[in-house]
DNA sequence: AAAAAATTTAAGGCTTTTTTAAGGTTGACG
DNA sequence: CGTCAACCTTAAAAAAGCCTTAAATTTTTT
């Protein structure tokens, strides 16, 4: 689960990146409005955390500009208190939500769940694709009553493959959104998480594996395509 | 896809040149700016990454020329960072996105990732020549069930080839836009893979068929043609 | 602080793609 | 009809990409 922040107070920048590394969200922080648009029109991210006040180019206008293209990823603006909610909230600007600051840290987890809820996370729990289920809350993968936990990195991977049926996802993309936009993962790093996930669906006995393609990525596939 | 890099500080152009050759990007390199124009005005590239200060004919120059050339193959500028960014993004130089030096890699890659997807990748997915089907994103060339996958090079001179309808596309060209500018692949590359494919399309049963004219190059034609 | 789990790194083996090379076809032209 | 250049096809050598595993490192849990 990725979350963009666009800051320019670094201080709280980093308060805000502290708390959601915490819960294991992965978080990238830029400080201005060209950046912001930037990486936001990457497409990558499930939230988007974004002031209104920012260097070259404010939160309206950004929001304005990813709606324009296309990018449908929730946004959560941040507000000054004294700024008008209704600017916010009225104004087509595009943000899906609003909090003032100063605020509690529960608060904003509490409403990037709920922003992440309908959007993001589409695939809950059990899946479709594939002839095992996958339980994405508690990361367990079984069938027949056959079950094993995958780890965080693993789980991300699956969920990515089963989120993408008859897509090839290739190495860059899956880095990019599993360990992040500025990891220095190799593409072995996937290899060896692809290799750790085969086994494990070998294991329960399922007959849906990740093929891979040469030169072009992975590909969830039932055994006899 | 193909990037066109115009760097006259050579260290950095190879470094350049690297990033990117590890993301399967084929990377063409020159130093100069009558180079720069030249190859920029060839229209082959999805990117060109343009250094301002350049020998011959700065980056704004070339940028002119392309676009009074209709070539708009999308341009990032490269700034010392004491360059004014309103030179560049203001004033309009045909510029797409500048980028002030030194800069990381990965944000490199995020803007060229941005710049490539509205523009490039125009041609997705199942084709509309012929009497087969090729979804470009999975490699897969179907007729009636019966299916094949295409390797890499494969995919791309079929690409063109669909891409170009009633065009003949010349073993030159094929050479510079699937093997890459500075390649020293020869003729006899080309009739491989042109072999391959064939086989391949007989072996669905396409009446599709790639036609060899000579001292000219290939074309796709249907059968009885 | 020790133990466990997760992640990264590294190396060697395996498979597929790509290149090379050699001999076979074809068709235009004298 | 024979010659030649351009093209075709195929096998096998070379290279690239991928897989797997174990060991090393880091992080998390106990």
């Amino acid at each position: 689960m990725q979350v963009l922040i666009v800051e320019d107070e670094k201080l709280l920048a980093r308060a805000l990146k502290q708390i959601l590394t915490e819960q294991k969200y992965m978080v990238d922080v830029v400080h201005d409005g060209n950046d912001g648009l930037d990486y936001g029109l990457s497409g990558i991210y499930d939230v988007i955390i974004l002031d209104i006040m920012l260097p070259y180019r404010d939160g309206f206008q950004i929001a304005y500009e990813l709606r324009k293209n296309k990018i449908n990823t929730p946004i959560l603006m941040l507000t000054a208190k004294d700024t008008v909610p209704d600017k916010v909230s009225g104004l087509n600007s595009g943000a899906d939500d609003y909090m003032t600051k100063p605020f509690a840290p529960e608060e904003l987890l509490a409403r990037i769940k709920a922003l992440t809820r309908r959007h993001g996370e589409v695939m809950l729990d059990e899946t479709g694709f594939g002839d095992f289920q996958f339980n994405a809350s508690t990361c367990e993968l079984s069938k027949d009553g056959k079950s094993v936990r995958l780890n965080f990195k693993e789980a991300e991977i699956l969920k990515l493959l089963i989120a993408n049926p008859n897509m090839i996802l290739s190495k860059e993309d899956l880095i990019t959104r599993v360990w992040g936009y500025d990891s220095d993962a190799g593409s072995n790093n996937v290899e060896a998480y692809i290799s750790f996930l085969r086994r494990k669906l070998h294991f329960i006995n399922s007959s849906t594996e990740i093929k891979a393609i040469k030169k072009m990525g992975y590909r969830l596939e039932h055994k006899n395509d």
